[in-house]
DNA sequence: ACTGTCATGAAAAGAAATTTTCAGCGGATG
DNA sequence: CATCCGCTGAAAATTTCTTTTCATGACAGT
C-alpha cells in the first residue's frame, strides 16, 4: 500500500490541501477524539460528521484507501496497536510523549487546576459577574500585573470589540491615580493579581471604591490582597509543575465570561462587530500584499 | 439494559460456566487480547475463534446482548473509554453548574482542544523547540496580531526573565521591517497567528528568513500561511462554544515551553533571577505574599 | 441399542452496509 | 448573463454482514 508506514492521522493530515468542504469536514470529525471517531459503519460517522456517505467513500479513496473496510481495517490496527502498548493504554492522548515528560506533567496539573477550580466557583458569581460586564453603563477598567498584565491585556481587547467605555490600565502603576479619579460610581474595575501581590493594586482598589466603583479581582487560592475590597473574586488554581504559575485556568475563566458577556448582549454587538470587521477590513485594502 | 455498568469483559467472565464448548472457545478469543479482538465484523471473529457465525450470535444473546450490533457497540464504548483520557472524565466537573452552563460548556470545549492537540502535537517538535530557545547565543522575537499579542507578550516576559536577548514586537505591523533588519542568523522568531490571519506576518516571515532567523509559529488547526516558512510549528486546537476563538491551549503550550527552557538552563537562569528578585525587592515594586 | 436433548455449522433469508450512478446546485469564468 | 466544471447527496445497485432455519452428530439416560 502505497499509505505503508504513516498513521491514518497522518495520511488525513496530509491530504487536507485537497480536500474539498465536505471531505474536510468529514475530516475534522474523524480526527476529532481519534481514532475512535472512526469505529463505526459508513453510516454512523458519515451522519456524526453531517456528510453523506459517498463522500465518506470519495474521502478514503482520496487518501489512498482502497474503500472504506479497507480504511477501518487500517484503522483497527491502528487502535489495537495503541491499547495493546501498555505505555499507552491510560495515557493515549499523550502517546507521543513518555510519562514524565512536560507537557503530560504540565496536562496533569492544569486539569487538576481546571477541575479544582471549576469545583469551588460558583455559578451565581459568574454570572453575577458576566451580568455586570454587560452592563453598557457601566464603565470598564483592566489592570492587570507584571505577568499577568497580558491577561488583562488579552480581556481587555475582546470586551472592546464587544461593547463601548473599557479602558486599559497600563501595567505601570505610577499612572493609576489618575484612571481612578476618571472613574464614575457603578464603573467597574477588573483586577488580576496573583502571588508577588502587588502593593500597589490595594490602594488603586481603595480609590476606585472611593469613587464609586465595583470590583472584581481575580487571583490565586490564597488571595490578594484586594480581594477584601471586592464586590466578586475569582479564586483559580494556579499550580504548576514550574517554577512558574499557571494562567491557563484563569484565561479559562476570562474566556468563558467574554463568551457569557457576548451572547447577553448579541443584538446590541453584533452591529458593532460587523462595523470594526469592516474598519480592519478596510486598513488591509491600504497595504500590500504579501 | 441488564448489563448496565459492567464491562463486556465481566460479563463474559460471569457467563463462562454456562457457555458451551464452542462458545468458550469464542470466549477465550474474546478475551485474547481484549477488546480490540471484538472490533471487526462477525465473520472476522468467527474465523478467528474457529467457530461458526450462529455461535457468535448465539452467544452474545446468552449475554445479553439484543444481537450481535448491540454487543459491538457496547465494545466500541469500552475502546473509547479506554483511549479516551482522564481529561474527558468530566463527570463531577462543577457540580454546582447545571450541564448547560457556560462554564461547563466550556470546559468541555477546552478538555477536547488540548486532548486533541496533544494527540497531534509530536513530542520532538516541542523538544526541538524548547532546546532552541535555550540557546543563549540566540535572539528571540516575539510577535502576535490583535488578539494573539497577549500572548506573544504574556511568552516574552517570562524569557524575558529567563534569559537575555528577548525582544517583543509591537502590534502594529508597521514598524516589523526594522526588527527584521536587526535579526542575525540563527537568530528565533516566535509568531502567533490564528485564523484571520495577518497578511503582513508572512512578510515578515519572509524577512527574518532573509536574515537567517528560525521560525516558530504558533497557530491553529487550519494554519497561518506563515506557518510554509518556519522550522517548527504548533498546530493548536481553538474551538470553543463561543463566537471567539480559545487561546486556553496556546498559552498551556507556552507554559510547558517556559517550563522546559527554564529547567535546561537552570544553573544559568538562577543567578539571573536571584538578581532580577533582588532588584525587584529594592524597588518594593513586589511583595512577597502576606 | 433406542430415544430425546442439545450443540453446532451449512446454508438460506433478511438486514444493513458499501459503492455506484446521476441529477441538481453553486461558484468560477468568460 | 450564460456556460462550464466540479462538489454533493439522493437513490439505486451491489456487496457484505447478521440472523434464522434446519440437518447432522454427539452424548446421556433409559
Amino acid at each position: 500500500m502505497t499509505t505503508a508506514s504513516k498513521t491514518v492521522s497522518d495520511v488525513i493530515h496530509s491530504h487536507l490541501g485537497v480536500l474539498t468542504r465536505a471531505e474536510k469536514q468529514l475530516a475534522e470529525s474523524l480526527l476529532d477524539n481519534y481514532p475512535v471517531s472512526g469505529l463505526g459503519s459508513i453510516t454512523t460517522i458519515a451522519e456524526n460528521a453531517g456528510v453523506s456517505t459517498p463522500t465518506v467513500v470519495r474521502m478514503v479513496q482520496k487518501l489512498g484507501f482502497k474503500g472504506y473496510p479497507d480504511f477501518q481495517a487500517r484503522l483497527h490496527l491502528e487502535v489495537e496497536a495503541t491499547i495493546s502498548n501498555p505505555i499507552a493504554k491510560h495515557d493515549r492522548w499523550a502517546q507521543n510523549a513518555p510519562g514524565t515528560h512536560i507537557l503530560n506533567r504540565f496536562a496533569d496539573a492544569i486539569m487538576g487546576n481546571l477541575r479544582q477550580t471549576l469545583t469551588d466557583l460558583d455559578t451565581a458569581t459568574f454570572d453575577s459577574v458576566a451580568s455586570l460586564l454587560s452592563d453598557r453603563k457601566r464603565g470598564l477598567y483592566f489592570v492587570g500585573g507584571r505577568i499577568t498584565g497580558a491577561l488583562a491585556e488579552y480581556f481587555f481587547t475582546h470586551m472592546q470589540v464587544i461593547r463601548p467605555a473599557t479602558t486599559l490600565l497600563s501595567s505601570n502603576s505610577s499612572s493609576w491615580p489618575q484612571y481612578a479619579l476618571n472613574m464614575n460610581a457603578g464603573d467597574i474595575l477588573i483586577i488580576f493579581d496573583i502571588r508577588r501581590y502587588e502593593q500597589e493594586m490595594v490602594s488603586l482598589a481603595t480609590a476606585a471604591r472611593k469613587r464609586g466603583a465595583e470590583i472584581v479581582v481575580f487571583t490565586d487560592q490564597w488571595g490578594s490582597p484586594a480581594a477584601k475590597l471586592a464586590r466578586h473574586t475569582f479564586r483559580v488554581r494556579i499550580e504548576a509543575p514550574s517554577a512558574w504559575d499557571s494562567s491557563v485556568v484563569t484565561l479559562f475563566i476570562v474566556e468563558a465570561l467574554i463568551e457569557a458577556v457576548q451572547n447577553s448582549t448579541w443584538d446590541e454587538t453584533k452591529e458593532r462587530m460587523k462595523t470594526l470587521e469592516g474598519l480592519f477590513e478596510q486598513t488591509k485594502l491600504f497595504r500590500k500584499p504579501g
